[in-house]
DNA sequence: ACCTGAACACCGTTCAAGT
DNA sequence: ACCTGAACACCGTTCAAGT
């Protein structure tokens, strides 16, 4: 009925990498955030804590409370600079592909911290760079000659295809990180229980390994629809 | 830079309803399940925990663990459950009709527990219910006359859609239960901002309040690509 | 001004012990 | 066979106190 159940509970570790000094006074949100994005990096998204921060840059915990006023107030920070990525947003001149370059991108930046977009794609958004994305897209739809309304129905259904996808490759990655991070644990590989379900299995031989081209043939799915 | 900031983090508060008697040896895996979801029904995502759970039952936290070997073990089950449902598959005849209305099915039953879906949707998929609903659209697909190719793809794609405009909807939903749960707490509307951002300000008028038909208008954005 | 430390009210899970 | 209770190793956050 359930899978297998490799637990992502898996070891608590603290982040046990050389902790950068921190002089009195230098604590700043830039520091918090890029020590945060290391603990994350380095032991997924439940190393996150505000224990675990204040350990990493050795400083009390509670002195985090400075910065952020809360531990889903620095969540949503961190969210907002994976959505920015560290690429610009694409403008060759080409809508059709640039909206689609700039999709690759969020999702690319996304799965770059599979533990983390689970927690991320959670909280409500609100971040600059969650809306420059948006609006950023929506001029590439006008362009492909789309009315506001029409743009803004079509960038909601590439937006959420995309997000579902990204939500649906960083499970997969975060268990099998945590399936790792347990050596005995079984592989268990993406094994959907095709007996007695004809239809799954005559699907199974086509699921793609290549997740990223899997992702490229919806979104050809959807913008084949679209004028331009 | 962020949101506001009406945090979901709001109390607490262990479900502080009339517990039923649990005379020993009751204990199954239904009992569990029923509490938990009502735990989650009553209070939220963020009530439900192992101890909790214990103290509806009016048993030790730790007796739990007869029937389920994590709490997340017990969050796939439960998971399972709400992707289930209590409809059953659609099977009209129309098989555009029926696909759009079992991904319809998925969403509200989803939304049912708001707070619960982002926890949800976090956890690999692994459950049966989850792999009839994709049975049962394969079916449905390949009778439209698309291979056994064109259906994955095309179903890979309507689902990742659905979850990711479910997710979209529960993570605002959620965050408005927890502003309520705090009485005091702004209003704070859906309300990007527009400012210097025109291609946004012009699809503001357009975000649809029925969230309900907007999921709809991008199942025809995507069904409308497809031959049947 | 900025950080510390103790404290509060919680977690999930294990394991020896009880009935 | 089934449940309890103590224990372990954690949480986020508040607030008075220190420097």
């Amino acid at each position: 009925m359930t899978a297998p159940d490799e637990d992502e509970d898996a070891p608590r570790s603290g982040a046990s990498t050389p902790p950068q000094r921190t002089p009195r006074g230098t604590l700043s949100r830039e520091v918090l955030l890029d020590a945060a994005m290391e603990i994350v990096r380095i032991g997924g998204a439940d190393a996150f804590s505000m224990r675990a921060l204040g350990a990493r840059l050795e400083v009390d915990p509670t002195a985090v409370y400075r910065h952020f006023r809360t531990k889903n107030e620095l969540l949503d920070v961190l969210a907002d600079i994976l959505i920015a990525g560290d690429e610009p947003l694409p403008s060759t001149g080409d809508a059709r592909a640039d909206l689609r370059a700039s999709l690759h991108q969020l999702r690319r930046s996304l799965l770059r911290h599979p533990t983390m977009a689970g927690v991320i794609l959670r909280r409500p958004p609100g971040g600059r760079a969650y809306w420059e994305r948006a609006n950023h897209a929506l001029g590439l739809l006008r362009g492909m000659g789309l009315s506001p309304e029409q743009a803004t129905s079509a960038y909601q259904t590439l937006l959420f295809y995309s997000l579902g996808h990204v939500l649906s490759e960083a499970r997969t990655l975060a268990a099998a990180v945590a399936r790792d991070r347990r050596p005995s644990a079984p592989t268990a590989t993406f094994n959907p229980p095709a007996h007695q379900l004809p239809d799954l299995a005559a699907a199974v031989p086509f699921l793609r390994a290549d997740t990223a081209a899997q992702f490229d043939d919806g979104l050809d799915l959807i913008m084949g629809s679209l004028p331009g």
